[in-house]
DNA sequence: TATGAATGAGACTTCATTCAT
DNA sequence: CATGAATGAAGTCTCATTCAT
């Protein structure tokens, strides 16, 4: 295959797949040639470095996922909606994409640091979509970072039992509960 | 220093520190040994081995924890009083040993795959209590393992923002009102 | 040199040529890259350790030799010439390839315990041709592997004095003499 | 036990095992004072030094049994009998202490370059015989080193085999057959 | 663009030896 | 005399990266 864009596809899927089933650092280079059916030389034409190609694959996928969170919650028009929304896309990437997924939600400590605050950042949108709905008196008052940490943490905790096996349901099946525990979360 | 117990901590601690603050697989073992102020070979007369140095300090505690989560529910007559009791002490461990929960909740993906099922687990303490109020009627049916996801996430969330230096409050000071949120989580 | 086949031979001769002046054990790594003119991570891409490297270099030569011995054999009739055939090719072995015969005669108590019975085996050819020739009645009855290893010691330990230089002579032009004296040990 | 001769013959006697079981670089420190139930340090207090133990343990072994061999055959008119009360010895010894046989045998070729030509020396004992026998005519005129080389040959690798196991009967009972065979090499 | 042999820094680990107790 | 914790040099091996083809 002489495309460069399908072979930097590839490269890109299956890294995604081993950084996720081993871990970053304990993937190598050769593993990702290897199972693409490439030579080790290859990766170096699409890709500068291993770490950059561990932080596109984040960066490009962490960014869109952000932009495409606050599309939807900017075309709701109450806070509970806005959730509903964002709760419901974070289930249906999880069911689509659920490699892309886990890696953008366990590469994150690796990753985490390069993040800079200007950068569209899944976390950063709910948390200001809390931050106004309480700010209109959607919800009672409350630290929006103390929110924003449950209501991500009860999404994202069940996408980690879920990646580990402890519960068969497709996540977007329990989308409308897991956005009920979350509103009743904002509503102490 | 010529005491074994006394270097053997010392490596321990010491370890700890750099594992939570670089990660495990980034961590040398030249340094630890420089932090520690001792020869590289010195940490192989109390460890096998690197691994087996990162996994003995995830499994001691590990099981610590579960076993003292597991006591602490027990003295409780309701299910409220053993999530608050629960709760607390997550909050608690958190604010005396930011640096060894840290390391528990990140190195997490790393040696979770050694967590056998025998094994004393926090994970599996929260969800049989959970499982154990729903069966005796207080608080309503659910699946147990997500209603535990959903817990577990409340609480971790909170703290793994608090690492990354969001919120500023002790978790502590939170422990009641992160309570009150699993309580109403499981209550839907 | 780009050449994967040539870049193998090369390390190959180099190490087995310094494991025969040094020992195995006390030949590095680094020993055999630096005299090969290669970096040390480069024997890793011909070969999978030190310790594969030196006993494919003992297995490999060690069997081509116990075939070689064999075909040589097969090819003559009597155990007299059967004998003097194979003593033959042990005395041009050693004067073509002092350096390989040497691996293979010293290197053995390091390697032997890896030699299975199935893998062709000089010692075992000797020991059935003999045998064999007992049992044609063309020597005296005796115990085939007391008399093969008196014809391999004889054998052996003359090219043993010669490779710590107590003998001048080549090896060749002892053939015929060791031939007759191995013929005289079999008819005791 | 605070008895140093025991101590330093308890690290001789099992150093020697070990050596013979594993070779000597394969043998460490540790497994020896592991074995013979010391500390590490105390070794230090007996030998200088891991070589020292080792050359030690083969030089005055070497030494004391070149001296046994010429006091045997001095005590002998002829050549024949010199040679049959040299391989009677040679026998005895591999019976009564085939550990320590086997140690002289093999560590051979790695305390070999220590030896000096002043040093007593079993080799140049049989040499030193076989040539006074052919030069005062008990045998035909031959090359006294090759001729050595073969007796010597005949002998060990007879023991040789019966350290790996292909011999059962005891060395002792082979003696008188090993001593004619070796007669027979001599006169060719 | 693709290959894969070669590189070399650096990781983990071993082990003979020292020395405070 | 004995101990065993500590040392640190040195060994094997890995792996991201380069470069001739």
């Amino acid at each position: 295959m002489r495309n460069g864009a399908k072979t930097k596809e590839l490269i890109a899927q299956t890294a995604l797949r081993l950084f996720v089933a081993k871990g970053i650092t304990e993937t190598t280079i050769r593993d990702i040639a290897g199972a693409a059916g490439l030579a080790e030389g290859t990766l170096y034409r699409h890709y500068d470095s291993k770490e950059s190609l561990a932080w596109e694959l984040f960066a490009v996928n962490y960014i869109a996922f952000a932009r495409e969170l606050d599309r939807l919650q900017e075309d709701q028009p109450t806070l509970k909606a806005k959730l509903a929304a964002m709760v419901g896309r974070f289930c249906v990437f999880f069911d689509e994409d659920p490699v892309l997924f886990s890696y953008l939600l366990l590469a994150q400590h690796a990753q985490l640091k390069k993040v800079t605050p200007e950068m569209p950042n899944p976390v950063e949108v709910v948390r200001s979509v809390i931050a106004g709905g309480i700010a209109r008196g959607e919800a009672p008052p409350a630290d929006a970072e103390v929110a924003a940490a449950m209501v991500m943490g009860v999404v994202l905790q069940v996408a980690v039992f879920k990646i580990y096996g402890r519960i068969p349901r497709s996540l977007a099946g329990l989308a409308e509960y897991l956005t009920e525990a979350c509103w009743r979360v904002l509503n102490l």
